[in-house]
DNA sequence: AAAAAAAGTGTGTTTTAAACACTTAACTAT
DNA sequence: ATAGTTAAGTGTTTAAAACACACTTTTTTT
């Protein structure tokens, strides 16, 4: 067999870049790293690198995050190839965005070695270079049809979390004030929560009762889907 | 600026495949071609080819599309990157899938010269080169959430057409039976039909009557979205 | 004139979504 | 000790949407 066929056509330079949510004190939060490298060195970017021959996109998104974040086992999710010739004024390169959904209190230890790198509100994130603002809208939006069809959480709440933080969560997500006994009555319709005998403290006096996910029926609803109205 | 950044990094064929979807006599179908060159020659494939370092992946698709069919002014959209190390046993490939769909018998003269290629009944298509199989796949996942949450039809049907096809599309894509009444009644509350004098007498002695969409209130359901629920 | 084949049409029931406000618990300040 | 403050917790009623369901009409064929 003929290993040239392709001989002629062109090659390219193929990113990867990652989109990393959190969510802390009622806030979504994204990951950025001050790059340091041209062009653009210096400004604030998404984290990103380059697909090697002997791996695949998943791969690479998993090994970037990790190589520039410390990062560990984090479940990350294809959302968009970018191709705008002219992306890169350094050379035409391709980019595959990735997301993934992270609990910053965690991971906050792996994370605060690494130097030039940090968590901003989503809302007041500082203009990334190329067209990662597209990246990082294109993502949101995914995110949001997400959180419509599947239980989301798991990922982005720490073990125990009260109502009042799954609710918040939701209302950043989704961008908008949702009904505190409407909110309940759904969730709950779900079935996917235990309740801790436990409280949260930190908020009030009175203190709310923690939850946590019972990670068999959650996945079993990741799986299956479901449809939650605002 | 230098513009040797990135000189060290790995560069990749990146190829489009195109999984364009049909629907004719009640069925969904997908067009294939028979593959003309190394490796896997005369077996059967997704529409596909190599992007060019000078155009955007949609443009490529477009290119494509044309330069194997003959389609003009097909819209298509991204689906997913495809990168496993040895999808393609020849070189290096990784891929972007795109879908489409057009109806069958405006577009049969553009085909029909056109030679190794053929329209397939969805359900009873060939095993496919490579990983092409599971880009139809997706593409279909993709199809189903788009029937679910926009109105779909106007690319797939001719201009006017029975509620009975429409219905028909919609079981073809969702895989299901549907209530004849409801999905009247359900399809009309959507308020994107135009019911015309005309009756359509091929399916039947009594005649059915023909329906066009309105092109602008469907448009702007196509923009707002909606919720199907089966 | 009866049979066959597809088209057309509406209602009642069940389920789901949405709106809505007061009580409880624990602390704080006087 | 008492009144005030703050967040937590909790159900019901109403409105809308989904679902199940069966007979009549039109025209051709025999």
């Amino acid at each position: 067999m003929i290993l040239s066929t392709y001989n002629k056509e062109d090659k390219v330079l193929l990113a990867v870049d990652c989109i990393i949510f959190g969510f802390l004190k009622d806030e979504l939060k994204i990951l950025l790293v001050k790059r340091d490298f041209e062009p653009e060195k210096g400004k604030w970017s998404l984290i990103g690198g380059f697909l090697k021959k002997v791996e695949n996109l998943d791969k690479a998104a998993i090994r970037i995050l990790h190589h520039l974040t410390g990062l560990n086992n984090i479940y990350m999710e294809q959302v968009y190839t970018f191709s705008k010739v002219d992306r890169d004024p350094a050379e035409r390169t391709i980019s595959v965005a990735y997301y993934a959904l992270i609990d910053i209190a965690t991971h906050d230890k792996e994370l605060l070695k690494q130097n030039p790198i940090q968590w901003f509100n989503l809302k007041d994130a500082p203009k990334l270079i190329f067209d990662h603002n597209r990246m990082v809208e294109k993502a949101m939006a995914r995110l949001r049809r997400r959180a419509l069809s599947k239980p989301i959480g798991f990922e982005l709440l720490p073990e125990k979390f009260t109502m009042r933080q799954l609710q918040k969560l939701y209302e950043a997500i989704l961008d908008t004030k949702l009904d505190k006994r409407n909110f309940i009555n759904k969730f709950n319709s779900f079935d996917i929560l235990i309740k801790l005998e436990e409280k949260d403290m930190s908020s009030s006096k009175k203190g709310a009762y923690l939850f946590k996910f019972d990670q068999e029926k959650y996945n079993r609803k990741v799986e299956d889907g479901f449809n939650f109205k605002i």
